[in-house]
DNA sequence: CGGGTACTATATCAACCGGTACAAAAACAC
DNA sequence: GTGTTTTTGTACCGGTTGATATAGTACCCG
């Protein structure tokens, strides 16, 4: 029963995507996302509630499509793979010539304008946070195999791959190329502990 | 001649960083600004000149005044002296206590709300350019003293540091502490050669 | 063919944005 | 004192923000 909705559920988030990817989430505004949604103001407010609410869809959508190369990093048989893969995937996302530049979630999360979006941005941060714990989890079952050394605190090192990922998708947002991003991971892999473990 | 200011030009200065710190360019209001500066908006108009140029005045005491390790850092006489002062120098202000989590250019040039904002990330982009341009031809200098092996690209590596730092700041911004930002700059230090030159 | 139901479009809301016109008030030169 | 210059406070500008009320339109069921 009803009247049949003239536009795609699905495609219109797509399109929502690629605007708060470009804008972040406090930059874009409603007359951004409508335009490139091809659908109305109200329109956007019966199917997904409110800018936040299709924010928090547009992020779920994101992760799943976008960021899914984090799940199987983690399968990776080492440490080293396992940060590789991330370094290397991320970056890779970062600079796909078929999106924006950058991370929908840094470029979300990083100014802080205050009001509604504040929640917003604690809701980004604490997803990242979940990302560096499960990164950590890898490390210590790593530490936990004999592939890191004793005294290698797997948090450190969850903390600073985080710090490095975050940091290309500044630069990614600032212009810089795959090629770059590319050559970051490289280096920042080169601070791991020799491949010897204590011996295993 | 004329009647006197009642406000210190420097100190609503002062009080204008603060604010543009935390909020970045775009989500600093001038009520938020004239609140905190302690005067009225004709006042600032008349004194600084609009929006944007308060904010390029803000940047440049910014750097006088929190990013003046960075010219020091460049007097190390080694480059791992050199980057080591940069990250833990940078993690210092990015988590003083006296002032906003985070660092304001960082702050203010990731999300891009389009418009006249778009004018300030350029110019911030621009400025962290210039200053990794700067740590590259300190790095060249180290390479053409031996310092580093002479397969190693001093653009590659300046571009590594920056991208940590980078990291950082936006840590920093989502509540990092100093300690936590300290340890990610010595792991980020890990990654540099071997002390040995291919002898000195 | 209605009736009911869901979607769409126009037009609008109050609040806020950056930026100013205007006139009162204060300090200088004379 | 008087005239001039500069600052200050109030009140306001047009435009945009996120969010809706209202009315019209298309579709399904009976």
């Amino acid at each position: 029963m009803g009247r049949h909705k003239e536009f795609d559920v699905d495609e219109a988030l797509c399109a929502a995507l690629q605007v708060f990817w470009r804008r972040g989430f406090e930059g874009a505004s409603l007359t951004d996302l409508t335009e490139a949604m091809g659908i109305t103001r109200p329109s956007l407010y019966a199917t997904y509630g409110n800018k936040e609410e299709l924010f928090r869809k547009t992020l779920d959508r994101y992760e799943q499509m976008h960021l899914c190369f984090v799940a199987q990093a983690m399968e990776a048989p080492t440490a080293r793979g396992t940060i590789g893969e991330l370094l290397r995937g991320y970056a890779d996302v970062l600079t796909d010539p078929m999106h924006p530049p950058g991370c929908l979630g840094v470029n979300s999360s990083v100014c802080t304008g205050g009001g509604e979006a504040e929640t917003i941005r604690q809701e980004l941060i604490a997803r990242r946070s979940l990302n560096e714990e499960t990164l950590k989890r890898r490390l210590e079952r790593a530490a936990s195999e004999g592939e890191f050394p004793a005294d290698e605190d797997p948090a450190d090192w969850a903390r600073y791959v985080m710090s490095v990922g975050l940091g290309m998708a500044v630069k990614a947002a600032a212009g810089a190329t795959r090629c770059e991003l590319h050559r970051v991971a490289e280096i920042a892999l080169r601070a791991l502990p020799a491949r010897e473990p204590a011996l295993a």
